[in-house]
RNA sequence: UUUCCAUUUGCG
């Protein structure tokens, strides 16, 4: 099985999921070794990634027809594709399956959840997930509370995104560029990229080559170019290479 | 001895 499940990794990895599909066959169809929850975890993570998800789910009942149990890499993997696929009705269906089969959601799955939720634009409903992760008892990293701050500075609520940023503070979760960057790009999109280059000037974490890429497409696009350029040559000064 | 994973820039 250990064989097995390398050489599914490998494979769709490269993105060959029909040949993976085809020596998945070949393990069922021996008979000498059946495969686990790890292999339909792969295989099924795969077709979930490729838009694939009929596919996907046709699999995931025959998993269970065979008797084997689904671990919440399994779940994990189906709920991030019915995210992708902003099919939220089927995606907590099966994080409340998951529940019932003494699958604990992990930090991992409501992530998941919360990012498709802000990406397809339902903010509200993310952050009520939010509350209702930490209700019971998952605790949300920085992950998590990036997605959204993403999704709120997407929708240029910024000063919401903010009170997001002051939560996270008394949290102890310690905002990370990609945090940053986020309010960054929020900033610029609305109109205010005065406040996105002061924010890039005082950021409590050093600057990546993305957030200076964002405040300068910003002034570019607002004319300010001898402001972009001076940002442009302090980047470079500090080891930052476009 | 296999072990998947979630978040940010550039009309990529």
């Amino acid at each position: 099985v250990f064989t097995y499940n390398k050489l599914l990794l490998q494979l769709t990895r490269e993105h060959r999921y029909d040949r993976a599909s085809a020596v998945f066959q070949e393990m069922i169809d021996t008979k000498s070794c059946q495969p686990d929850a790890f292999s339909f975890a792969i295989l099924l993570r795969g077709l979930c990634r490729s838009n694939q998800l009929e596919k996907a789910r046709q699999l995931f009942e025959r998993m269970k027809e065979m008797g084997c149990v689904p671990d919440d890499a399994v779940y994990n993997a189906l709920i991030g594709g019915y995210c992708k696929a902003k099919d939220f009705n089927a995606a907590f269906k099966l994080l409340a399956e998951m529940i019932e089969n003494n699958c604990l959601p992990s930090v991992v799955t409501y992530t998941n959840l919360i990012d498709g939720l802000c990406k397809a634009g339902q903010t509200k409903d993310a952050v009520k997930l939010l509350d209702e992760m930490r209700k019971k008892g998952c605790i949300p990293n920085v992950y998590t509370y990036n997605a959204v701050v993403e999704g709120l500075c997407v929708e240029r609520k910024i000063d919401e995104a903010k009170k997001v940023l002051e939560e996270m503070a008394v949290r102890g979760v310690f905002p990370d560029v990609v945090t940053y960057n986020s309010i960054i790009k929020g900033l610029c999109r609305s109109d205010r990229v005065d406040e996105a280059r002061k924010f890039l000037a005082k950021m409590p974490v050093a600057p990546d080559v993305v957030s200076y890429t964002t405040v300068i497409n910003g002034l570019c696009k607002s004319g300010d170019l001898d402001s972009a350029s001076r940002i442009l040559v302090q980047m470079s000064n500090r080891g930052c290479i476009p």
